[in-house]
DNA sequence: TAAAAATACTCCATAGGTATTTTAT
DNA sequence: ATAAAATACCTATGGAGTATTTTTA
């Protein structure tokens, strides 16, 4: 069943004649015949009635041509669907961030840029740094946004946000040691209760960095371990103890009033976000657009991490 | 954008993989990479990232994927349904009849016919002899019912109805000429009032033949001229005048004591319905079924007619 | 080193051509 | 006589193969 040969036949269908037919795909008048036989040989059916010096389509033919017509529907729309996507802002794109991008950076980022491209859609994935990065090197997401940059050869990506990291403990928790809201020592800190985020969290390993030979976490007075940012807070604002987390988290609740910040001089620390995607891809337009979308629009669009 | 190509693209866009989409296809791995290519320079778009040895589709790919499915899913029901097209009495019938058989006779052979096979159905064609006939010739119709015997060499006939034809007066037409109800002479009807058929009427040739040389119609007193089988009937009734049409028509009028007829001796006529189809063409089983179905129930299905 | 795709080349099947015959108007 | 399709036969493009190279995990 090829499309020669069904183009062939549709345009005989449509003049009821060969050799018009031929004139018009700039084709022969045999070359047709064998074209049309074929079709016949390979559904096994008649397609057109040879009345005389007349052509009749088949009821067959009704039906091939009914068929006929979709077919090359969908093949001309391909082309022009194709044409929009390699032209225009517009198409699905598919990106992921570790949690904390995630949830609390992506969703602004996608708002503002749907905003100006609502032709774009997209799909969010959440995960952690090492699962967000693989499934961008995969090809399985066009980008991603971690808080590491990434290791992998292959990946390229570029520093989109610089976030402090704070501690912090509930407000009760300060009245309670009343008066004690100077800086803080890293001994004090041992004697904290603490919550602490999962093994292979970015934000754990970010502030196992920050204490490095200062101070282990075996030393420190866990209370729990808890494997979500949210969670995290939540327990903080139960009065469960003190955590870490990124001030750009932290910031509504503090100026909601329902948290505070610890004040550590010894213990000043950053945490970077990569916008990340693989080297080697085909990026069509509105890939590259957000991309740079995120890279002049980031500090702006997420001030209250600052 | 060749069908095999198309078809090698949907295995590697499946499998992720070009070798193994050849084996699926039992062809070699070059030969789907040289497919890929050419759908790629045909679109002038990147289907695949090769990432490493990763191959990744592009969004280009997402969507001559989809079109592709449909294109698949329409080209395997053409298949199918042809198949049950010259397999199972089912599919679409173009018929046509004269006047008489197309109102009074198809209408019945057509709802007794779907009683038994639903999945036929019916276009129906009403014209004079010659514009059915000549519909029939050129292949609009597949078959036509009319009221005379075909003469194009062409077309295969068979008589499945002979019908008689009468003349028939209002009614009140018999109480005025009280008593009157004996035979009637040739004379007699030339000076009735007459109702008449258009010229290319088949009743109106009929009676002309059956007058022969015994009348000519310029002797008759014609009241009116009128090219419809019912509306000659609805003159008659009215009381306009008297006519001739196929008893076949009249019964009806007479079992409900609207219409008489007259005796007429020496006017003994009748018309002879056929049943005819193009010579050459494919009949497919629908229509085998109904010409034999035709053949078969005609007089059983228009009893009255007799 | 192995696995995957690209490249280079060879071959033949067939799409498409021209010339002609057949058939019906 | 003419118009249309079928038939016969030829040519050349490109589909499909094998062998090899390139690249990455």
């Amino acid at each position: 069943m090829d499309i020669r040969k069904l183009e062939a036949f549709c345009k005989v269908y449509e003049l009821r004649s060969f050799s018009k037919a031929g004139k018009e795909l700039f084709l022969s008048q045999p070359t047709i015949s064998s074209h049309i036989s074929c079709l016949e040989d390979e559904l096994d059916v008649l397609l057109f009635d040879r009345l005389g010096r007349r052509t009749v389509p088949t009821q067959a033919a009704d039906i091939l041509y009914s068929s006929a017509s979709k077919v090359f529907e969908s093949l001309e729309r391909v082309q022009t669907e194709i044409l929009l996507l390699r032209d225009k802002i517009i198409g699905d794109l598919n990106v992921g961030g570790s949690t904390i991008p995630a949830n609390h950076m992506l969703p602004r980022l996608m708002a503002a840029f749907t905003a100006k491209h609502p032709d774009v859609r997209f799909s969010l994935s959440v995960g952690d740094s090492d699962q967000i990065l693989n499934k961008v090197y995969s090809g399985e997401l066009i980008l991603g946004l971690v808080g590491r940059k990434p290791d992998q050869p292959g990946l390229a990506s570029s520093l989109i946000l610089q976030d402090d990291m704070v501690v912090v403990a509930p407000v009760k928790f300060n009245t309670h040691l009343n008066g004690m809201k100077g800086p803080w020592t890293i001994d004090d800190l041992a004697r904290l209760p603490w919550i602490m985020r999962e093994k292979g969290s970015g934000t754990r390993k970010a502030f196992e960095e920050a204490l490095q030979d200062k101070l282990s976490l075996q030393e420190l007075n866990v209370r729990a371990w808890v494997d979500s940012t949210t969670a995290v807070l939540e327990c903080v604002l139960a009065g469960v103890g003190v955590s870490t987390t990124s001030r750009f988290v932290a910031q509504p609740y503090i100026d909601r009033g329902q948290l505070v910040t610890l004040d550590v001089p010894e213990l000043v620390w950053k945490r970077e976000f990569y916008l990340t995607y693989h080297a080697d891809r085909d990026l069509f337009p509105a890939v590259r657009a957000f991309l740079s979308f995120c890279e002049q629009n980031t500090p702006g669009l997420l001030a209250n991490a600052t």
